[in-house]
DNA sequence: GAGAAAAAAATTGAATACAATTAGAAAATG
DNA sequence: CATTTTCTAATTGTATTCAATTTTTTTCTC
């Protein structure tokens, strides 16, 4: 019965401190590590993911990259473009718009749910969640302050029960830190914790309708707090002289 | 080995005489002709997927079935083992119960948008469709019924302008179609096509409430349609002679 | 014969090799 | 000198090859 029986695997030792054996098989890895290094805008919107580069980067052949890039395309966060390489999203205002909408769609319900079946120990859990943000924040860590924001949205949804829209929902976060990174505006916080702390409270007293009310309130809020409006600078020059380019050139 | 490349297509006489040439690479068209292979049912739950068998049948190398199999299995229609290949997935009855209540929280939100912004034009068009499920009803193609079933929900998600919601949509409706080949009762229409129609008039009258409600009372006949019911079969015997395997020996 | 062990076959996992396409640099043209 | 053209390098798409694992078959033992 005596299962743990210490092996020691002596293979490649990435720089990846969390893990000795060979990390997960199939590629899981390195599509971890490629949709993390995305959520913390260390590779922001737009950039061009070469597959030599990252192969070389991970120690592996294409074929694992290929298989990461796409499973990344089918999370909406990575693009494809056909024999010109994948680049990481850069979502439209328009679909930034469709995105939140989405949310709190997803989010109202799975907020409804909660609400009802709602224990202490995931009070607890959630409260401790929200000292970490407060903490992050504190600490000036803007990385860690925006994943932590997403984080618990995620937390919140897992705890709801439905695994279906749990997923939908991790899909929706993820593409969500793309918006930020391309459309909030400076000097603001993409997502204030005290209203994540009303959240909480909102779901403690166990009325559906008004903890839905209070996360469609903070997703609006989220939402608001960027700038989603189509630049009107820098197209005008074209624009300006188009009449005189017809009639002037071909 | 003179092997040759017989431009007739000889072996499995595939239905689908839309493409003569390669049509759109990228193993596009394996994806689709796979997904809709499952979505009909002619590859029903739990059918083994041979990456080599297809490659024949599909004239290609295995690499491009490993793609498509890939996208199948994140969009849940597939399921992957490692180093033991990929079947079509059988959603457990928690897993269908999610996915009708994802579908009410989807498609709940889809009809009301859509309620505001009906034109006479997606009227016809859904008349049209609805004419078209009644024909396949009456000529007894189950088949078709069922396709044009879930398709009427899809060209409506299509309609409400949501993308992303859309999206989401399509999985589930996929997903929908394991589970009524898994759990649909015999002798029992999935989705009857008069409660399309009275969808259609609760639509038509601009009422996103009464429209939602109209949605989640049809989805919630759907699903009650099903039998989501463990079985108690089959597990007698183990089950009965428990206590004598405990007393007896291990 | 029933069951366990070993061997063979089939299947998947991953790297490499080659072909096709695109992007970029150099040369040619007006 | 700007623009097009041509050539070259870089990159992606797909097939093939080799290794690892699982499944099936065979063989052996009792």
């Amino acid at each position: 019965m005596t299962e743990g029986r210490p092996r020691h695997k002596t293979r490649k030792a990435h720089a990846d401190p969390s893990r000795d054996l060979p990390a997960e098989p199939g590629g899981e890895q390195i599509y971890r590590d490629l949709y993390g290094a995305i959520l913390d805008q260390r590779l922001p919107p737009g950039t061009k993911l070469t597959e030599e580069s990252l192969a070389r980067v991970f120690g592996v052949s294409r074929t694992m990259i290929r298989n990461a890039i796409l499973r990344l395309a089918s999370d909406n966060i990575v693009l494809i473009r056909r024999n010109r390489g994948a680049v990481v999203a850069s979502p439209s205002i328009e679909e930034a718009r469709e995105i939140f909408e989405a949310r709190r769609v997803v989010e109202r319900a799975l907020t409804m749910k909660l609400a009802e079946t709602l224990t202490p120990t995931q009070v607890e859990q959630l409260r401790d969640h929200i000292a970490q943000e407060v903490a992050a924040h504190a600490a000036g860590d803007r990385q860690r302050s925006i994943r932590l924001s997403g984080e618990f949205h995620l937390r919140l949804g897992a705890m709801a029960g439905n695994a279906v829209l749990h997923g939908f929902l991790q899909e929706l976060v993820s593409r969500t830190s793309l918006i930020i990174a391309l459309y909030e505006r400076p000097s603001m916080a993409p997502c204030a914790n005290d209203e994540h702390q009303q959240l909480l409270d909102a779901l403690r007293t166990g009325d559906p309708d008004r903890a839905a009310a209070t996360m469609i309130d903070h997703l609006q809020r989220c939402e608001d707090r960027l700038s989603l409006v189509p630049e009107a600078t820098e197209i005008d020059i074209a624009d300006v002289f188009r009449d005189r380019l017809r009639a002037g050139g071909k």
